[in-house]
DNA sequence: GGGTTGAATTTTGCATGCAAAGTGCCCTAG
DNA sequence: CTAGGGCACTTTGCATGCAAAATTCAACCC
């Protein structure tokens, strides 16, 4: 029954399609392949050090992410980066969280919330002393975090695949000053309203941080 | 530039793993592969009519999709129904429903509306001849219509997944008579805030025939 | 000189081959 | 008769082969 692990060593390898969906997922977010570019399986193949099957298997998972665009008989693109689509995505990704927010409140563990609370301190931190990398990183770590605490994993997955495609625009749009502050201020809002537990407040709250996210990407994106 | 079509007939394949795909995804949906049966892939390539290459795209799409497990070196088995994971699925989806009868009260066309009218009484005539089958499929019409009159083609896109999932169970849950009726009480309602353009009232009726959909889904599934 | 055609090359789409992992059956030992 | 081990078969995972579609590029015609 129990086949013994030779000793610690844990060499379960993961299926070489799923190490490719994601390492070819993080060249597409972080614009190591720009918005554009063709997929030349050739080059990739080359690149990623994976023949063409699980390259191609990738490639379709990504297109139903909306990170690809899929031409017939004529390979793939990296999705350019469409503003109407971005805000269509975060409309989507505000009602996700605004019901991530009520279950949180409803039904998330007090671990979970203090979790949250901790990134946030963290995150705020980042802030302090500038490090806009940092403080994305800890954003994007308190969003999932609501987000898995709802314990809903169709939510989550969902969310996550949405998010992928927002991420894009990250590596793209140097936040203002005004609007950094201005996040962190309705950050606090939201801890407090998580803090107590108070649904309906947390839901508007969400939304709204969701909705001036987007016009924040919208106006980086306008600038290019 | 603008190449000649020759001549109206479009002799224009769809690639083989798409179509591969909508075939998988029927059989899985209409219950013809038994949630926990095994996906062989030479059983279905001899059925499908395709090679394996296809298939197997064809596979690792719909395990995104949720209606696929995959094992590791042993293939993948069509996901059994989970009723946990289907009321998550549902509680999702009514987030995405409620958010597009908002944008649909802002934004949709009259045209749109019409339509919409217009399936909704085709819906209640299956009722009134008492034809399920019928009655589901229009139903189905009249839920991705208000989704697709949001104008938001990622909310379309998401909701459309998450329902491939949710459809299994339809096969499997003969609607009791009360349900049906107070269902399509709830449409009547849903169709007058619709067309008083009215975004509150609408939200909150969706929301809800969600919720009473849900708990009849899962009264359904465990009596099985 | 500009545009067009067509042949060579590249690239994709699908099929199939090969090795490793998994499964089950049968035989044997107790 | 049951439990265990080993061997053969099946099935998957990945690589590669082959044909058709697309692209490129250059010669040719007007």
């Amino acid at each position: 029954m129990g086949s013994i692990e030779p000793l610690g060593l844990s060499p379960i390898r993961r299926p070489l399609h799923e190490e490719t969906v994601d390492r070819l997922r993080d060249l597409i977010v972080q614009g190591e392949l720009a918005p554009g570019s063709r997929l030349n399986e050739r080059v990739l193949t080359a690149r990623l050090g994976v023949s063409r099957t699980p390259l191609r298997e990738a490639i379709k998972l990504l297109a139903t992410e909306g990170l690809v665009d899929l031409l017939p008989n004529r390979g793939a693109v990296v999705a350019p980066i469409d503003p109407a689509r971005i805000a269509e995505t975060l409309t989507v990704m505000g009602a996700l969280e605004s019901l991530a927010g009520e279950l949180v409140c409803a039904q998330a563990s007090d671990e979970s919330l203090a979790d949250i609370r901790a990134l946030h301190y963290e995150m705020l931190a980042m802030h302090a002393r500038r490090d806009l990398d940092g403080y994305f990183r800890y954003n994007q770590a308190i969003h999932l975090k609501i987000v898995e605490a709802s314990r809903n994993a169709v939510l989550a997955q969902t969310y996550r695949q949405l998010n992928a495609n927002v991420r894009r625009v990250r590596y793209m749009a140097n936040l203002s000053a005004e609007r950094w502050d201005a996040a962190v201020q309705e950050h606090e809002a939201i801890l407090a309203a998580l803090n107590a537990r108070d649904a309906a407040r947390l839901k508007r709250l969400l939304r709204d941080h969701l909705a001036a996210k987007l016009a924040s990407v919208l106006e980086a994106i306008g600038q290019k």
